[in-house]
RNA sequence: AGUUGCAAGUGCUCUAUCGCUUCGGGAAACCGGGGAGGAAAGUCCGGACAACAUAGAGCACCGCACCACCUAACGGGUGGGGAGGACACACAACGUUCUUACAGAUAGUGCCGCAGAAAAUAACCGCCUCGGCUUAGCCGUGGCAAGGGUGAAAACGUGCGGUAAGAGCGCACGCAUCGUUGUAGCAAUGCAGCGGUGGGGUAAACCUUGCGGGUUGAAAGCCAACGUACAUCAGCGCUUGAGGGCUGCUCGCCCGAUUGUUCGUUGAGGGGUGUGGCGUUUCAGGUACUGCGUGAGCAGUAUCGCAGAUAAAUGAUAGGGGUUCGCCUUGGCGAAAACAGAAUCCGGCUUAUAGCUUGCAACAUUUU
RNA sequence: GGUUCCGUAGUACAACGGAUAGUAUGAGGGUUUCCGGAGCCCUAGAUUCAGGUUCGAUUCCUGACGGGACCA
């Protein structure tokens, strides 16, 4: 009974941790979405744990080998790396602490990109899910002044465009 | 009724759609619950919890300091006492209200600029005695500490006696302080009597006395599985030959499991790193009622389950309802809504806080 | 999340609890020079804030505010 159980959680562990998965990928394999499968999902704009950019690892790699671009304090930060998941892209969002003295205006803006990103990502996932290629990538605001929700999406959709033109 | 300040309380709300996180159900799709604060903040105290350390005692270091109580504990709170300020009043007492790090300066040491004679066993001017010169006074000797002046602070206050002049030198009344007796009180302490003292201040200077304190903090700590490289040990195989012996040295020969090196392989096994889980949210728990207590609180009964993330959830859009402000005007339109975001958990303290409510104080106007 | 240190002119540093807070450099003005520099003379400028102890705080104590360092 006991032992069961045990293997069960073995099975578990081995979905969750990418390490596990990237070593043994030739066996488990999680790979990428298809077009067809993409498609299927677009009608809803979620933004799930397995969207989001987690791995300490991770972040500390796209920090140190990534590229970015930048426009109104906004910086972009990418990196084309194999993830865990299926989702084409993982995306994260940091803001620095020199610039906002307290918890909530760096929250708020947080939400605020988060927000946006849920929004207008589909374009990107379509590209990337043609090509067969996975990318990490980490939003960061520098701005000195707090921006609202209009001033974000521009500047979001703008840097998304850059992108686009970049990888095409 | 208004404005300002202080204190306490409160800290907008509902619906829909698209999302996030967690729990439950489900094979899945999905469905249904829960989802920031009074300060979540500062990290200033006190605990719980954990690891390590620990015979006992003392010293050092740090903290606290009127008394009693509350509390798991506290540097927190409650009540009381003393001291000080404000109001009122001619003044005091009583009263109201606010503040209070409030043990010891007679255990010792240090410090007290400038001014002043002197800042701690004081003598400049001054007062007085005696002697000399001389009769205004000056000089010397001794006594005194009333008056003057300096300063933040100058050796109890007033009156009478006393004296050459004076002085708690003596007496009366008063003040402060210590001891003691009585009395009220658990006590701090108050009141009354008797006796002693009257030699400044500073302990948020060193210090003394009493009491308390082991150290480090969830990045504490515990567990799991896997990959990678590695310290160590053991077995087997292969290779190498440090060292020792024979010798003056070299070559050569012998020993070589006692120690050590390299490679392969098998097993044991420790720490490091990344990952996951536990710790981790059920409590010194909240709410209501009853009883006890001046009160902080305590006890009993009933009832509720009320965040649990980990590059880190609690959001966005649209519409409505309250509140405040502005404009037109009695119904619309537009705008605004503070301080601020859980990170092991509790009890306090401190700080920030729009609007509204309540209380107190001050100010000005109106009415009587 | 925790631990710990420090706040003095624009900047870098001084100052037993005691007069009007000092030094260097920078700033402004003057002098010298054909002009500039260097030199010389002069001037302004500060104890992070709020309480408390003391006759008297940059210094001592308490609280706030701000800044830095360390712990994986």
């Amino acid at each position: 009974m006991e032992e069961k159980f045990w293997q069960e959680e073995e099975a578990e562990a081995a979905k969750n941790s990418p390490f596990l998965t990237r070593n043994a990928s030739s066996n488990i394999a999680i790979s990428q979405f298809s077009v067809a499968e993409l498609a299927a999902l677009k009608d809803k704009s979620a933004f799930g744990s397995s969207e989001k950019l987690k791995s300490r690892k991770l972040i500390d790699q796209l920090f140190n080998e990534g590229k970015s671009v930048s426009r109104n304090g906004f910086t972009l930060v990418y990196l084309f790396v194999p993830l865990a998941t299926q989702f084409p892209i993982q995306a994260a969002f940091s803001v620095p602490k020199r610039n906002y003295k307290h918890a909530t205006d760096r929250n708020r803006i947080k939400r605020l990109m988060r927000e946006v990103w849920r929004k207008n990502k589909w374009p990107l996932y379509e590209l990337l899910t043609q090509q067969q290629k996975q990318l990490a990538i980490m939003w960061v605001c520098k701005s000195k002044e707090l921006p609202d929700y209009s001033i974000a999406e521009k500047t979001i959709l703008h840097l998304l465009e850059k992108l686009k033109s970049k990888l095409a």
